[in-house]
This record gives structure tokens, C-alpha cells and sequence, in this order.
DNA sequence: TCCCCTCGAGTTCA
DNA sequence: CTCGAGGGGA
């Protein structure tokens, strides 16, 4: 095929069709609206793909032809997400939907002043304090795959999956092919086009699109997808696009990173523009005024929602105005602006055929239901937790039973009651274990007001929770050995080369006894014995959160450590200086302490010591600079009025001085700043003891910091 | 003293 | 993901 040159008509034809073909996609999706048959728009895909393939220089980047036919990659390069995708927090009853309203009402309330009402959303009655209800958005929650669309200049450039909310697996090349998500946005003028515009939506497979790509694969004799989730995930982690299913929709319902940031007002504002921009949302969003309203639309769309075509699980309600949503802020997981209200689980019933008994990490014996495996909500389930002795004993379960269960979440089985009625004669009543099932010691059981909760094995040798603690002392979010994988953990154990957390530092000393194990060569031996060497620098947080010391996770090590600074430092402490700690409380404290001065504590810190494990850690800015700022590491209480200061900025100038600023005056305060006309915190820190100063000598401390 | 929030621990399947 | 419980603000 020769490359001549394109004449201009055929510039002007290949333009032409990739216009047409977009407002195609646009109406399709979009709108919902198609002018065209499907057949009618892949003669046009075809004819404009011939010109393309004949005078390559007319291919251009946002093509529709460039959705099939891309380069199968490698792998998947993991991304960041510019603005974190939080999960939204889930209810499953009315009330703790009405209590969610209350409580927004409640903050927004407080936030509100006469000025920001005019055309607000909060309705407001009887005078600017009570506002009476708030406008929410409601969506349904379609039950698809999570994705952040990137479009830089109007061009797609990125589509992430949301991964762990903060970096996720790059799909550009699959997202691509998805036909309702636009390669290129819309815009009537250039300056109506955001530079940067990150689209955060789901990707999901319609029931009919399901059920003919089940069929084909039946008769291809290909394993068959378990439902549209599961495929959707499927279609969007295969590494040749050409593999991805075709007919996958997407529905757009929230912003990433937007540059120019968009002055929208409200969510439908925005959704609104994100529709002009070519981009398709849910026709069955709708807004409602107040809870009422918003309970009925719930009510009226799990109606319906068997009729739309697609998975749903719920609905989710938003604050519609995006002020509100700022002043409402979000938790580290979810926006507290936003809420997902869930239809209840689907419910199966299969039989109890035993019960296994599963040591943890802190000792304690976890019941385990072993079932006739049974479908639910798309994963065949066989085992289910009954999470301790106590609650086997008051849903009075017998090996035998039939029983009711359901996923939590849509994730984890969960075993919710025996159908007495159809009890077997034979059935088995489950014995609690009197002994530890590995090490054969005697069980303590813990018990509230004489109820039994959950029994432990007492013996901190038994091999059990050994290897349980040493599989969290490696993992990713504590020590991070690489090689050390509970595979290996129980090889290692079973071996007897590992006997304790301290043992770990010492296997390269047992290099040769580990290379003579199962599927271990040199190679694996040595990648083992240098992960364990680079796991020496994590520092002291890291070591202390890993080390399965009861009240004590990776945060409150963290605390800890930036506290201390050393391991020397905190040996030295009392329980009350630990518990002088931010965020560390008496309990924590105590259980810490007893723990540095127990025999188990003494000797791991001593083997960690002299394997050269790294027991330091910078301190928390705060106090590295106490010598230097008179609010380092202090905790300061605001109150009264401040000629030179409104109280949040005053907060927030003294903590970038590292200072914590808390409400309310406690023994704990070590200096309170009284503005004019300072009520009842001052006579507390008065009664307490509590340093106090004026403006006048917050002014001149200021001046000193600064100079 | 009462709530709200966060953390820790246990957990299923592909 | 959910539960229970500790920590800390109101």
C-alpha cells in the first residue's frame, strides 16, 4: 500500500467521520439517545479506519479507530492518584441513615452563617441557627469497577483502577476500547476546557452484555465469569486490548484533580458539566430536600432497580452543595459528606459439616465453619468465621444444621443462625476446646458479666502463634521482608529454624539448612537473607508495631516512637510518661510497659539490639525543636478572644510551630492562652495548676520564634 | 459522662 | 469489611 499523500477531501472526510463518531458515542451514552444503529456506526468506524490505514498521517491520538487495536503491554505500572479515591461509608439501616442526616445537619448548622444562605441548599427556618434540611444527591450505587479518568488539554491520558485509594494500576490501554468513555472531551471553546480533568466513575457490564459474553466463552470452552463484576475486573486487567469485552458502560459521579479549579456549586452542577464534557452519569441520579425525600427515593429505586439492566447495591446520598461538602471534610477513609446506604445481602442456606479451630497471633481460638460449598453473591463459599466460642454457644450451632449465611459487605461470609426446624436428629452439638489444638496447653476464657466471649491460648510458645506473629512481623506494613511470605514462615518453623521474632537475624547464621529446604535454592536463600538484612532499617516504629504487643498497631508505635525517639529512652519511661504520649491512653500504656519488662519483651529487644536492628527514629518535629520554640511538644488550649487572631488561625500557626492545639483544658495542658473575656477554661487551668498566658506575652513568644 | 473517631485484630476468595 | 475497644473532645 502506497503512502501517498491525502487529497483534502479525504482530510476533510476523515475529519468529518471522527466528529460523527464521537457525537455517536456521545448520544449513545450520553444522552441514551442513539441516532444511528450499531451496524450504521461500525461502517462509519470502518471507512474512517481504511483512511486512516491508508494515509497514516491522518491517524489522529483521539480517534475513535485508536479504541481497538492497541499494543498488548507488559505488566501494569502502578500510579498515584493526585487527589486519593476514599471509599464511601456504608449503612444498612434506616436509622443509622437518619442518624448520618442529623449529624451533617448538625455540622453544617454550626457552620452556617447569614451571609453563605443566600441560594444555599440548607433550607433555612426560623432564623440562620436552624436550618431545617439539606439537599442531597442520590445515586444508585452500581456494583462495577472503580476508575480515575485523566484528561489533560481534553485528551484522555490515564485511566487508574482505584487500588488502594492512594495509587492504583494504570488501564489506559483497556479503558480505551471502552466506547462510553470519551477519548477526547467536548467543549464548544477552547477556554471552556479544563487543563486538567480527572473523572472519577464506574465501569460496569450490563446483564445482557453478561450473559452473551458467557455464552460465547461456554462455547469456547473457556471457564465462564462469575458475574459482571468479576468480568468487568477481568476484561480491564488483560493485557491485550483486543480481549476486552465489548459493550462495558460507565457512568461518572465525582472529581479528582480539576485544574483550572472549577468554581461548580453543587454535585448536579458539576455532573451537569461533565455531561457537556462528553461524559456519562446515571439518568436515575435525582436530588432530594432533606431526609424524607431522600428515604423515598431509596424506597422507590429498590422498586425498580431490578428493571435498570445492571448490577446496583445501594444508593449513595451526597451533599449536593460542594461548599458543604469542604466545610464537612472527610476521615482518612471516607468524605463525611457522603454516604452509601445497602440493600440487604442475599441470604443462602447451606449445611454445617464441622467446625475448625484456628490460632491466632494474640492467642486466641477462632472457630471456623466448614460448609457445603454454596454461591453467594458470586463467590462459592465454604468457610465462615464464627469469630469465638461465646457466640457458637448462643446461636447454638450443631455440625449437621442447616444454616442461614450471608456476606457482610458483600465480602466476608458470615454465619447468621441455624434453621432449627430442620435440625437432623444426629446433629452434633460443638464442644469449645478445653486445650490449645496445637500445643495441647489448657485455654483461658475471657468473659463478660460471666458470658463466655472468647477463649486463648495462654502459652506465648506455642508454635501456633508463632508463626502467626512472625508472619505479621514481616508483612508489608510492619517489617516488610519481602521474602518472608507465610509460605515460608511455616516452612522456617516446621524446619525449626525459626523459633523466635529474634531467630530471624540469626538465619543467615543457618544459611545451608535453609538452601537443603523444599523449592529453596541458593538464589531464594540469599534474596530471604538480604530482605531480612534491609528490614534492619525500618526504624523503631516500625519494630514496635510489628511486634503483636497487645494495643499497640502501626500507628501506635508510631506515636511511640516519634515520642521517644529511642527504645533506651522508652525503657527508661514509666507507664505514665508512655501514656503522656499523644494518642496514647493508660490501657495502651500499661499493656506497653509490661511488655518492655517481661521476660518475652526483654529478650526480643535484646535480639533485635544485637542483630544491629535499627531502635531509633527522628523525633516528632514538635520536640526535636523544644529547645528552640516555646510551643514545641506542648499542648495548648485556646480561649477568649484574641485581638490579632481568629482562634483556627491562631491553631494552626502554633501547630506548624509543633504545637498540638486541643478544646478543652485537662491535667495534660501545659499552657492555656486567654484572650479577653475567658470564662470557665480559665479557671480550670487556674484550679489546675495550668501555665497561662495573655495576648500581650503570645505576641512577644511569637516574635522570638520568629526572629 | 457521653459520644465520636480511629485503631487493632481477625477474616474470605480469586 | 466489620467488630470492639481505647483515646479524647464536648
Amino acid at each position: 500500500m502506497s503512502a501517498s499523500p491525502p487529497t483534502d477531501a479525504q482530510r476533510e472526510r476523515a475529519a468529518k467521520l471522527r466528529r460523527e463518531l464521537h457525537e455517536h458515542n456521545r448520544r449513545y451514552h450520553v444522552d441514551a439517545s442513539p441516532t444511528i444503529t450499531d451496524q450504521q456506526y461500525d461502517e462509519l468506524l470502518e471507512e474512517l479506519a481504511r483512511l486512516e490505514a491508508e494515509h497514516p498521517d491522518l491517524a489522529a491520538e483521539d480517534s475513535p479507530t485508536r479504541r481497538v487495536g492497541g499494543e498488548p503491554i507488559e505488566g501494569f505500572e502502578t500510579v498515584p492518584h493526585a487527589v486519593p479515591m476514599l471509599s464511601i461509608d456504608n449503612t444498612y439501616d434506616r436509622d443509622e441513615l437518619r442518624a448520618w442526616y442529623e449529624r451533617t445537619l448538625k455540622a453544617l448548622a454550626k457552620e452556617q452563617t447569614p451571609e453563605d444562605s443566600s441560594g444555599s441548599p440548607l433550607f433555612v427556618e426560623g432564623g440562620p441557627e436552624q436550618a431545617a434540611e439539606i439537599r442531597l444527591a442520590c445515586e444508585p450505587k452500581v456494583d462495577g469497577v472503580a476508575l480515575s479518568l485523566r484528561y489533560e488539554n481534553g485528551s484522555l491520558v490515564r485511566a487508574v483502577t482505584r487500588g488502594d485509594g492512594t495509587r492504583g494500576d494504570d488501564v489506559t490501554h483497556n479503558v480505551r476500547t471502552i466506547r462510553a468513555i470519551p477519548l477526547a472531551l467536548r467543549a464548544s471553546t477552547e477556554a471552556e476546557r479544563p487543563a486538567v480533568l480527572e473523572a472519577r466513575g464506574e465501569v460496569f457490564m450490563p446483564d445482557d452484555v453478561f450473559t452473551e459474553v458467557n455464552r460465547q466463552r461456554e462455547a469456547e470452552g473457556l471457564d465462564l465469569f462469575m458475574n459482571p463484576r468479576n468480568s468487568t475486573a477481568g476484561s480491564l486487567k488483560q493485557k491485550d486490548p483486543a480481549k476486552v469485552v465489548r459493550g462495558l458502560r460507565f457512568f461518572a459521579h465525582g472529581l479528582g484533580e480539576v485544574e483550572p479549579a472549577e468554581a461548580f456549586a453543587s454535585h448536579g452542577g458539576f455532573l451537569a458539566a461533565l455531561r457537556e464534557f462528553g461524559l456519562p452519569t446515571n439518568p436515575a441520579i435525582d436530588t432530594a430536600s432533606g431526609f424524607d425525600e431522600a428515604w423515598r427515593y431509596i424506597e422507590n429505586f429498590d422498586q425498580r432497580r431490578g428493571e435498570l439492566g445492571y448490577a446496583t447495591d445501594g444508593v449513595v446520598l451526597k451533599v449536593d452543595r460542594l461548599a458543604d461538602q469542604a466545610v464537612l471534610g472527610a476521615t482518612s477513609k471516607s468524605p463525611r459528606w457522603c454516604v452509601a446506604f445497602k440493600f440487604p445481602a442475599e441470604r443462602v442456606r447451606t449445611v454445617l459439616r464441622g467446625v475448625e479451630v484456628q490460632v491466632g497471633k494474640t492467642g486466641k481460638l477462632t472457630p471456623r465453619a466448614v460448609m457445603d460449598p454454596v454461591l453467594v453473591a458470586g463467590t462459592t463459599v465454604r468457610h465462615a468465621t464464627l469469630h469465638n466460642f461465646g457466640e457458637v454457644a448462643r446461636k447454638d450451632l450443631r455440625v449437621g444444621d442447616t444454616v442461614v449465611i450471608e456476606k457482610a459487605g458483600e465480602i466476608i461470609p458470615q454465619v447468621i443462625e441455624a434453621v432449627v426446624d430442620e435440625r437432623p436428629e444426629d446433629a452434633k452439638p460443638i464442644a469449645p476446646p478445653d486445650a490449645c489444638p496445637v500445643c495441647a496447653t489448657g485455654v483461658q476464657i475471657e468473659t463478660v458479666e460471666d458470658q463466655e466471649t472468647a477463649r486463648y491460648c495462654p502459652n506465648p510458645d506455642c508454635p501456633a502463634q508463632l508463626r502467626e506473629r512472625l508472619i505479621h512481623f514481616a508483612g508489608r506494613k510492619q517489617m516488610d521482608i519481602d521474602a518472608l511470605g507465610d509460605k515460608t514462615v511455616h516452612q522456617l518453623v516446621d524446619a525449626g529454624l525459626l523459633t523466635s521474632i529474634g531467630d530471624v537475624f540469626r538465619l543467615h547464621e543457618k544459611r545451608d539448612a535453609i538452601v537443603a529446604l523444599d523449592r529453596m535454592a541458593e538464589k531464594k536463600a540469599d534474596n530471604l537473607l538480604a530482605g531480612i538484612e534491609a528490614s534492619k532499617a525500618r526504624g523503631l516504629a516500625r519494630v514496635l508495631g510489628s511486634l503483636t504487643i497487645r494495643h499497640v498497631g502501626g500507628s501506635g508505635g508510631k506515636a511511640i516512637a516519634r515520642g521517644f525517639g529511642s527504645l533506651d529512652a522508652l525503657r527508661a519511661a514509666d507507664v505514665e510518661a508512655i501514656a503522656a504520649v499523644d494518642d496514647i491512653g493508660p490501657i495502651t500504656a500499661a499493656s506497653l510497659h509490661d511488655f518492655l519488662h517481661s521476660d518475652a519483651g526483654r529478650t526480643v529487644f535484646d535480639d533485635l539490639s544485637a542483630a544491629g536492628v535499627d531502635l531509633t527514629e527522628p523525633m516528632a518535629a514538635a520536640s526535636r525543636e523544644s529547645t528552640e520554640s516555646p510551643f514545641a511538644g506542648r499542648k495548648i488550649v485556646l480561649t477568649g478572644t484574641l485581638e490579632s487572631f481568629t482562634r483556627p488561625d491562631l491553631a494552626e500557626k502554633l501547630e506548624s510551630l509543633g504545637a498540638k492545639v486541643t478544646g478543652s483544658v485537662s491535667k495534660n495542658t501545659d499552657l492555656l492562652i486567654a484572650g479577653e473575656a475567658a470564662g470557665s477554661k480559665l479557671d480550670k487551668a487556674a484550679r489546675l495548676g495550668v501555665e497561662v498566658w495573655d495576648e500581650a506575652k503570645l505576641l512577644e513568644a511569637l516574635a522570638e520564634t520568629a526572629g
